[in-house]
DNA sequence: GAAGTAAAGTGAACACCGTTCATTTTGTCA
DNA sequence: TGACAAAATGAACGGTGTTCACTTTACTTC
């Protein structure tokens, strides 16, 4: 061992801190090597020891960005007190989460590894636990649907939330005078997820 | 007027021709401004007099991919023989456009113009278009409702379809086993558009 | 024809990007 | 103290988009 200052882990997580920032305030866009390595206090060279490459270190952003969100779907899940509500309440969570850190939602969302990089398995794993909860909730729901079926439904809910978020963002909804919880709720009530009866 | 192998407008075509084509083979990535001058046999700075930025060009590709897609949806619409079928065939027709143009459909709502640049009208006019080919058969399926409910309900359900195909185009479903088109359905039977009775 | 002119076309050059790697600095231990 | 290897460096490379002083060309006028 030799130098001091920091560990590599300290410095592995010093860049991501600094990345995190970046993103948050001016999106994927505004991130680059020289300048968080600046912002670290450390040379280009030295990140590159602690990251192959920067869609690496994007990818760790997203990381935390993802166990933040499961958690606060995981947290507006139990807060309900029964499953149309959780449902509910989860996709609203959702909704609030892409318009309020609009930047970390889209870099989580945007952002591609090059082709050849495989996504880690952990991060599939908590990617794959937002289904789940959603899922969990809509077996409640319906108790009589297969199993294939509450994932379909899931998804179909899940994307479709999903993509009222993406297209409000880039004002692509075309939505004079319409608020995009308006539509949210439009797509809840088709899933009979709105109105109260258990 | 000087020089005469190709007018300015004529210019302006081949950079649109050969940058779609580019977008088509390898996505916005596999575009370049000296790959593109060399495919049109012009240099860079011809290119430049023509297109103000890429992200102009990227936009003109756009523009067509727009059109050429509000082209399908419409006479998917007008094959069918009731506005409930008018709905499903735009929505799967817009559905095979995602999963057959890929490249093309992910530029379309990826790319973004630089802050400050503000999007022509008459692209904007023809995104509402989308909108108001779906409101039109909502209309027609439901006659009761408000116009606005049915602003709603359009936005919801092409939002939830645009979500699915994202997500689907990204690998970001999740979905062992599961068909695209299926969650789609599901979707579909979710907004009463699917199994026939007008 | 020749000279003049303005449009059309050029491509080297600039600033910035991700990435690499030969080189230097530094802490540790014999 | 000297030797060694880990840690840190930053100039350099190849790739972007973009610019603009310059050259080439076609047309007009004499």
């Amino acid at each position: 061992m030799a130098r001091g200052k920091h560990t590599r882990e300290e410095i592995r997580q010093l860049a991501i801190d600094v990345a995190e920032q970046c993103i948050v305030e001016h999106g994927m866009q505004g991130m680059n090597a020289r300048h968080i390595a600046k912002e670290m206090g450390y040379a280009v060279g030295t990140l590159y020891q602690v990251f192959k490459s920067m869609d690496l270190l994007i990818f760790e952003v997203n990381m935390r960005s993802l166990l933040a969100l499961e958690k606060k779907l995981r947290s507006a899940a139990q807060d309900a007190t029964h499953c149309h509500a959780a449902i509910e309440a989860m996709v609203m969570r959702y909704v609030d989460y892409a318009l309020q850190e609009t930047n970390r939602w889209q870099t989580l969302f945007e952002h591609r590894l090059p082709e050849g990089v495989e996504l880690p398995e952990t991060y599939q794993k908590h990617r794959a636990q937002l289904f789940r909860l959603l899922e969990e909730q809509l077996k409640c729901a319906y108790p009589d649907k297969f199993d294939k079926d509450i994932a379909l439904e899931a998804r179909a809910l899940w994307a479709g939330v999903h993509g009222i978020c993406t297209l409000a963002l880039l004002n692509k909804l075309d939505d004079d005078g319409l608020n995009i919880k308006d539509i949210v709720q439009t797509l809840l009530v088709r899933f009979n997820t709105v109105g109260g009866e258990v």
